[in-house]
DNA sequence: TGAAATTTACGTGGTAACACGTATTTCATA
DNA sequence: TATGAAATACGTGTTACCACGTAAATTTCA
């Protein structure tokens, strides 16, 4: 069923890039039957070649390797996608997971790993760099302060990251400021923020990513 | 005095990108010398190959680019040096030109440009792209408000954008809180910043990459 | 239903940030 | 050397943020 060399496209918007792991591919013998420069056409190379493997960017003009996974999702196509990003983003390996997306690389590693995720990938398995998941680790111990919040705590939390002050989120929750202010301290012992006057502040953007 | 094959070494921390920009230039018939894959090695390529041109990423590992060229500098190498970067930062361009750099490239239009870029600099002619220069141009206009600071008003900015208090501030610089407050009101004028309470601190995070 | 957690709210007091004005010293430079 | 810009510093008052404590209403769930 699995074939020795399956069939690969790849698409990428940094020409360098492109080059660098066209080469790559066809000096391990691999069967790579084309490559696009943005995600239109990576897109159409998908639906029209049909690869067994799209090697996909991220981030890419018109279509990102994402939103050509999710359209992939809705067609029959059963073409696995592997994305490569230079970005260790948490958010994304877990949309990456809901959009039957096969691996996930980085690219400051992808020589070392691509080969190994494209054999991996080829037998069905989906593939996640060794060094993504110890960082998806480390995050999820930087989470476990978050998770002791309580939903209001959370849904200040939030307000407060974009830049509301303790009057503006009263009003809006329709409760006094004063609840406000008593929510911030809670969550101020809980994450153990330093005590100084924007510190909560200065926590809610640096993090502002987890909040989502 | 100008050779028809410079010599050339290059280096970047990313393996793809490295492999790409180097068969590039071997494809094209450069006389590529050598490569590395953070700034150490880059450094001592150039203090031992002393090549024509050097080509270097500037975030590296150990040692930027930029930090690269500083070395070189102060040493009696006349190895010309081409930055290549991701990042489109002005910053980076107006501190180019003071370290002596001969070209800025960014990696999206890499292929295109490079051939031309070694060219040019092979006949000790700066090179930066024009891609660059337009966009250059747009940051200006962005950056007018920025630049009605004074040089201490600056300083102080990016002190905010570390999340440092006027007190902290004050006795970093050896001058009173009070005079802090002071330039942080001018600035807060001088910006049009929105006055609540903590606006300027937003402001400053959020601009904080013009800021270096 | 009853205990525990959560949400709500206030009191009191302290610090930081900001507005707006005034005033002195320093320094480049015309 | 004179003029203006910049840097320095203070006075005074307001608002926002934070700590720490108390306490009632509400929700959750065993």
């Amino acid at each position: 069923m699995t074939k020795t060399t399956p069939s690969i496209i790849i698409a990428d918007d940094h020409p360098l890039l492109l080059k660098g792991l066209s080469d790559f591919l066809i000096e391990k013998g691999f069967n790579l039957l084309g490559s696009g420069k943005d995600g239109r056409e990576a897109y159409n190379l998908i639906t029209q070649i049909k690869p067994d493997i799209a090697i996909l960017d991220i981030q890419m003009p018109f279509m990102s390797g994402l939103e050509i996974a999710q359209k992939c999702k809705g067609l029959d196509i059963d073409t696995k996608i592997v994305l490569i990003t230079l970005h260790k983003e948490k958010e994304l390996y877990q949309k990456a997971q809901e959009l039957n997306i096969f691996g996930y690389i980085l690219k400051e590693f992808a020589l070392e790993e691509i080969e190994n995720c494209i054999k991996t990938v080829t037998e069905g398995v989906p593939f996640f760099s060794d060094k993504i998941k110890e960082l998806i680790g480390v995050v999820l111990i930087d989470d476990s302060d978050l998770n002791t919040l309580t939903p209001s705590e959370k849904k200040i939390l939030k307000l407060i990251a974009q830049d509301k002050t303790n009057k503006e989120i009263a009003s809006q929750l329709f409760i006094s400021y004063r609840t406000v202010e008593k929510h911030r301290s809670n969550i101020i012992t809980k994450l153990n923020i330093e005590p100084k006057t924007n510190s909560l502040l200065i926590w809610a953007k640096e993090h502002h990513n987890k909040l989502l």
